[in-house]
DNA sequence: AATAATATGTTGGAAATCCAACAGGGATCA
DNA sequence: TGATCCCTGTTGGATTTCCAACATATTATT
């Protein structure tokens, strides 16, 4: 079972596991690992999912279909990668988007059920898997809530105080640089790029901030009348 | 330890978990229930936590604060109702909300070490426990996955597809009632509530969807060509 | 160093949203 | 029944964003 190879390490539903205990622990959990060549479906929308799914090789989409037909690609995904967990855990009756191969693609596919359920002798691996999922949800949770946040905010400038605060929260200063750049961080707002320059330029005027690049520096002063426009 | 009453059958942490158990679960969770006056503070953002919250009584409000000093409600809660679970069990550094009584409360406190970790006499609600905190922080990433799919879109119309689209799939049908009136889908989309309302006229003159309060059916025809404006 | 490719800022007109105000319909209540 | 309140749809002007195009700056390539 090392068609993981040394992706292992990067796999966090694994960490904490060491290199030769997993097999046994892999086939405690009933792992099977399918190949899927180029296009092909793994998960279609609709369909019950009790199972979580990670790239041994390969790569894949996650997408949606809306009802007029207009395809989503929700994230596109690589080796080591997992999907389909929230689904599974969530035992939702059927699972919201599609997951296609987009290169041939090996993936290990494991049951719920079997990652709950303490297996019979006590696998202690079995309670570290558990932690680790517990820990991947609630860490994509805390993202998704952060980014529900931001993008919720009806202007520009709204959204990216939202951002540029949340950031000086989590580094604890208010000078530090961002994973985006231009482009980047227009599409986790949701907005322009060049709407977000213009509004970038005019918060400097303001002297809300600083900006060079990737890196920001808040600027506030309570009570100064001068920052709108 | 009967100070959820009958409160406790709609906690979902405890779901499955006979009432006459829950106090020696609860004590093996080392549970503390504390008093809080209205206005004191549960959590503050920034602050480590490792503990979950469970209103007992009363009531709180979760909020954020951007650097500008622009206070944001999260969410407002009650009875019953959990708090502060993702940042637990994702074991963040800091928690990026702020959580304040809004009536004089009774909240109790569960460390997440005391969840994750199987107790020595193998207490058998444990796992039941991790369970069900796997099942609420995965239906929680659902449903956030769903709202940024939503909010994501750049155009009301492309807000009001992808929403009314995705209750299709879930109801597997094309006419439904929404839990929402107009003023709570706007909000929902993040969008003015007038501005909602004539695109959904457009829609139906467009003949794509039919409306009529919560009622709603969905009448696309591929290749039609006459679904714009 | 020269060239190409990428990233960022600026701008002006088109399009969409927001906002405030108003009107009609339906439910509730006295 | 009449009065009131809430929900929904409509409309017009102000505001904001989008979009496309271009200019400049920075980085990568040869």
């Amino acid at each position: 079972m090392n068609i993981l190879s040394d992706k292992i390490k990067n796999v966090k539903l694994f960490s904490g596991i060491a290199e030769q205990d997993l097999s046994s622990l892999l086939s405690c959990l009933s792992a099977v690992v399918k190949s899927y060549k180029k296009d092909e479906i793994i998960f279609l929308s609709g369909q019950p999912a009790q199972s979580v799914g990670i790239i041994c090789s390969g790569s894949v989409h996650v997408f949606k279909e809306d009802f007029i037909g207009n395809r989503t690609i929700i994230s596109a995904l690589s080796a080591g990668e997992l999907f389909g967990e929230s689904f599974a855990c969530a035992q939702t009756s059927s699972i919201p988007v599609s997951v296609v191969a987009t290169a041939d693609s090996k993936i290990m596919l494991i049951d719920y059920r079997k990652i709950i359920t303490t297996c019979p002798t006590t696998c202690t691996f079995h309670s570290r898997l558990v932690e680790n999922m517990l820990g991947i949800l609630a860490y994509k949770n805390v993202e998704l809530d952060q980014k529900v946040d931001v993008i919720s905010r009806r202007t520009t400038r709204e959204k990216l105080i939202a951002f540029l605060s949340e950031q000086a929260r989590k580094l604890e200063t208010n000078c530090f640089t961002i994973p985006f750049n231009r482009q980047e961080l227009a599409d986790y707002l949701c907005v322009e790029r060049s709407a977000m320059s213009a509004e970038l330029s005019k918060m400097q005027k303001n002297g809300i901030i600083e900006t060079n690049k990737n890196e920001f520096k808040l600027l506030y002063i309570p009570g100064d009348p001068n920052y709108d426009n």
